[in-house]
RNA sequence: GGAUGGGUUCCCGAGUGGCCAAAGGGGACAGACUGUAAAUCUGCUGCAAAUUGCUUCGGUGGUUCGAAUCCACCCCCAUCCA
């Protein structure tokens, strides 16, 4: 079985411009293939995860990856399957995001001995002269082409601004660019980058007359159809500062049942065989295959150790037993006790786990507090430093969110 | 550049002088039921020194005892015309 094969097993493969070529390619490992990855934060996120591992495997069949930091094309902003414009970011806060995301990506991917490259499309995009690019690339466009693509459709009624529409020539010029300058033969991406990915393969052929491939990774859905990797509007992060390595780990034991096999064979990997034993289980015995999927990501993200400590806390917290040491834990200094006492309310908001006195007044009124297992149901409690002394107290807000408090 | 319709809380969207911290829906959060799942039901959803006070309806000024609501100017968006 080729990799080929295995990427189509796992349910990874969207659509591609040349089945037989591709297939051809990728599997003896012909193929120097990049994915693009645009700075607009300064961390990589869960989305950009499926990207990563993608790019392992198939360096692990032996193809070469090229990442391309969006350094560039951060300037315009993608406007695909977007209802508004992005915010515009400044040159700096770019390059520094794509300092950031150059050192998450190191972890993933063996960048030694020419083994895999990456790529900064601020080198060549940001020098380029307006005119000699128009008449170099802009007559390979039809903008009535350009209009008809399906990444435009939700943008045709809220409006599209001219810095937006040009972002799929960047992106094109930056595969133009590549092909011609590392013998990039493939681009990958995400199943709504098709429209832009194809208006590079067309520039190829229009300029150099040459082949030039793309294909596309089914995006991580749940079985509502929503993406995956988000938490109330929020990333799930890579970056441990942003997201736990205990939330990350959290993420992804709670996906819904219908959706854990789908993210085992797309994210992990783990043998195919092992995945369709896994298959057959059903109801509670799920929640097995829910442990593994996030132990296996946290580890990959993590590390061994985070990725035990997470599962540790998490089985403390809702299994019993377990090591609650590695719990997170939130820090009280003397200036949050006014005469010495400390109320629920004040607990809550400097644990961080309300944003505010009147959402952890609510949260006490529905029953939802509790500390040390034991529910706090008046506002007036109140707590003196000794009480959070040595281990500290276990506070939680409903039923995951939760803290060690210690003092000072 | 012209005409018309718009900008309201996390999102959609009602509200056109006081009864408005602002209907309704979605989402989020909490509770019940469960398996840390889904579905369902209930509650809840600006902030705070909390029977009160403060901040919020694109922006800035103004009218008024009182403005999301009226007036002036400005900014932004959509549609049609150029």
């Amino acid at each position: 079985m080729g990799i080929y094969e295995e990427l189509q097993a796992r349910g990874l493969l969207a659509q591609v411009t040349n089945e037989e070529e591709i297939r051809k390619m990728i599997n003896s490992g012909q193929a120097t293939f990049y994915i693009g990855f645009d700075c607009t934060a300064d961390s990589l996120t869960a989305g950009h995860f499926m990207a990563l591992t993608l790019m392992k495997r198939l360096q692990m069949a032996g193809n070469k990856p090229i990442a391309l930091i969006g350094g560039g094309t951060t300037m315009i902003g993608d406007p695909s399957g977007r209802t508004d414009m992005r915010k515009m970011l400044t040159r700096e806060d770019i390059d520094h995001n794509a300092e950031c995301f150059k050192r998450q990506m190191e972890r993933f991917i063996d960048f030694s001995e020419g083994k895999a490259m990456m790529v900064n499309n601020a080198d060549w995009l940001l020098d380029l002269n307006y005119i000699d690019l128009l008449r170099e690339v802009g007559p390979c466009f039809s903008v009535n082409n350009m209009l008809r693509a399906e990444c435009y459709k939700q943008r045709m009624e809220k409006g599209l601004s001219f810095l937006e529409f040009n972002y799929m020539i960047m992106q094109s010029y930056d595969f133009y660019y590549m092909f011609q300058k590392f013998g990039c033969n493939m681009e990958f991406g995400g199943d709504d980058q098709w429209s832009n990915m194809l208006g590079g393969t067309e520039l190829i052929r229009k300029k150099l007359g040459k082949d030039a491939h793309a294909m596309t990774i089914t995006l991580l859905t749940d079985s509502q159809g929503k993406k995956m990797g988000k938490t109330a509007g929020n990333a799930v992060w890579l970056d441990p500062n942003k997201t736990t390595p205990f939330e990350f780990y959290q993420y992804w034991r709670n996906v819904g049942d219908a959706d854990v096999m789908k993210c085992l064979r797309m994210l992990t990997f783990l043998p195919l065989e092992q995945l369709d034993e896994m298959a057959k289980w059903e109801g509670s015995e799920l929640n097995r295959a829910k442990e593994i999927l996030a132990f296996e990501l946290t580890e990959m993200v993590h590390g061994t150790e985070e990725a035990n400590k997470a599962q540790e806390s998490a089985r403390a917290l809702f299994a019993g037993g377990g090591n609650a040491a590695d719990m997170p834990c939130a820090e009280l200094t003397a200036d949050d006790f006014m005469n010495g006492t400390i109320d629920i309310c004040g607990v809550l908001v400097k644990s961080g786990l309300t944003a505010s006195r009147n959402e952890a007044r609510r949260a006490v009124e529905q029953g939802g507090v509790t500390v040390d297992n034991e529910k706090v149901t008046d506002l007036k409690t109140v707590y003196t430093a000794e009480d959070f002394a040595g281990e500290g107290k276990i506070v939680k807000r409903g039923k995951k969110n939760f803290m060690r408090v210690v003092v000072k």
